[in-house]
DNA sequence: CTGACATATTCCATGAATGGAATATATTGC
DNA sequence: GCAATATATTCCATTCATGGAATATGTCAG
């Protein structure tokens, strides 16, 4: 009788949609918004929540480099970082015509039959 | 003895966010960037995945109002809406100056002390 | 060195999301 | 009505995230 092992390779470590998925932690993230480096502190007061919570929730924002942190005594001042949170604009203004802006229908709906010139060469689009 | 029945109000029904926290969904509305409408059948060919699995993440992203669905003979046709994903990208544009841009340093500056001068008001900031 | 403070980490129980298989519902064509 | 097609729903096991309490780590003041 064998028995295989086998190592499971989960745990694709978060990305930076999921870590926004939490509103506590988007709030966090407004907390920061100023700009400033603030210590955990000062966010917990802001936020009025337990400091354990607080502090995992700004690892799980560190770990995917929404903010970054530096010493300074035995605080560990927090601040924003702003590229990751660039992808998920940037993402999201992909469709950006799905709004309608202030694109008149005529551009909006040429830009339509643009996309399914693409999708057409599959029979997919309706 | 006496027992007691509380309503626990669990479940605060999955808000926009949380519906792009999974990767699988935002490739889902990608494949619905081209403005056009799609039967399931269509998006589980494109995406190979098992059909079961789509009509849950499609189901998901309804619930958030990021799809919208109408029925055609036999088929359901998905489309993809703006409205949540503008919620999204005005959010994130909110930090917009955390990212460079093309701003030169000195508007950022400035930008920065308008902003710590609303916090200071509770020696929040550092 | 000691005590107080600031923050991080661990542990554990619980709840929620995921994945897959099976099955249900609805619609069309015959 | 019946078979086939298109999609949704249910069920279940498993994984993953959360919340809270307790505890560990690190740093400063005296």
């Amino acid at each position: 009788m064998e028995y295989i092992a086998v190592m499971v390779a989960t745990q694709e470590s978060r990305d930076v949609f999921a870590a926004l998925a939490e509103p506590r932690r988007r709030d966090l993230i407004d907390a920061l918004g100023d700009g400033e480096s603030h210590a955990v502190g000062e966010l917990v007061a802001a936020l009025r929540l337990p400091q354990p919570t607080v502090s995992k929730d700004l690892g799980v924002l560190r770990e995917v480099g929404i903010v970054s942190v530096t010493r300074r005594g035995r605080h560990r001042l927090y601040r924003l970082e702003g590229e990751p949170l660039r992808q998920v604009h940037d993402w999201a203004k992909t469709f950006e015509r799905f709004w309608g802006h202030q694109l008149d229908r005529v551009k909006q709906q040429a830009e339509r039959m643009a996309a399914s010139e693409t999708a057409s060469k599959e029979g997919r689009s309706c």
